[in-house]
DNA sequence: TGAACATATGAACAAGTATTCATATGTTTT
DNA sequence: AAAACATATGAATACTTGTTCATATGTTCA
């Protein structure tokens, strides 16, 4: 750890009280991690065209139904996505539509960077 | 893998047709998992209250010299920082004014959650 | 030029994680 | 009630990754 130079030492103090809480930028970087998976972020983007069950889900990734259910458990223990049931099979959706907004803004950061 | 029901297709085919390329996607993910570590983000909300040195961030973050420079080289190779030298020490900065903002959104997400 | 300083970087290790396989749970249909 | 179907879940494995340690690079000062 390199030693501290006093004249940066206001610079340090300074920063420190704008920042966030250490709390919310842990909270925060867990969110931006469960996003920040090819697999999440494919079954995002397919929930933001509307509701889907998990088989629906599968044939659109073309990925095993387990992999879908680990994937979709993450997510909703995020609070990412909701689910009801609907006879045998259960339907995902975004759980508002925050979600895709959010989505929508790093997408439009890749497509234009 | 599922079987493919016959009246599911059809959104299957729409959603697959509406949703962004799998290029995008992999590359938004990639952006969004470079933002969800604690680390990484902490010193994203160090710089958007302005440049900083490297040291200055090592004390700022309590963190070895060598964690703080890798995780500095993982954002800037995905663009997120850039720097510049100034006599020994090397100043680092958000890349523009657009990283900062995501930043944001996903601050305020956690915070109203 | 050599010493001191600021930062970068390669290798190694520990910890985390996405998928697979096997199986369990819960629903409908016959 | 049993069979078929849709989804969930635990364990195991292969892979990724953040930090540490040691060292290299590049700059300034004497």
């Amino acid at each position: 750890m390199a030693e501290i130079h006093p004249e940066h030492s206001h610079i340090i103090e300074q920063t420190k009280a704008n920042m966030p809480s250490e709390e919310i930028l842990v909270k925060t970087a867990e969110f931006f991690k469960v996003v920040g998976d090819p697999t999440r972020i494919r079954i995002l983007a397919a929930l933001s065209e509307g509701e889907m069950c998990v088989c629906c889900l599968c044939d659109l990734l073309e990925m095993t139904q387990s992999a879908v259910s680990h994937q979709l458990s993450v997510l909703k223990a995020a609070r990412l996505i909701k689910n009801r049931r609907e006879g045998k099979q259960i339907y995902y959706s975004l759980d508002d539509a925050h979600v895709g907004a959010i989505l929508c803004t790093g997408i439009s950061h890749v497509e234009e960077g």
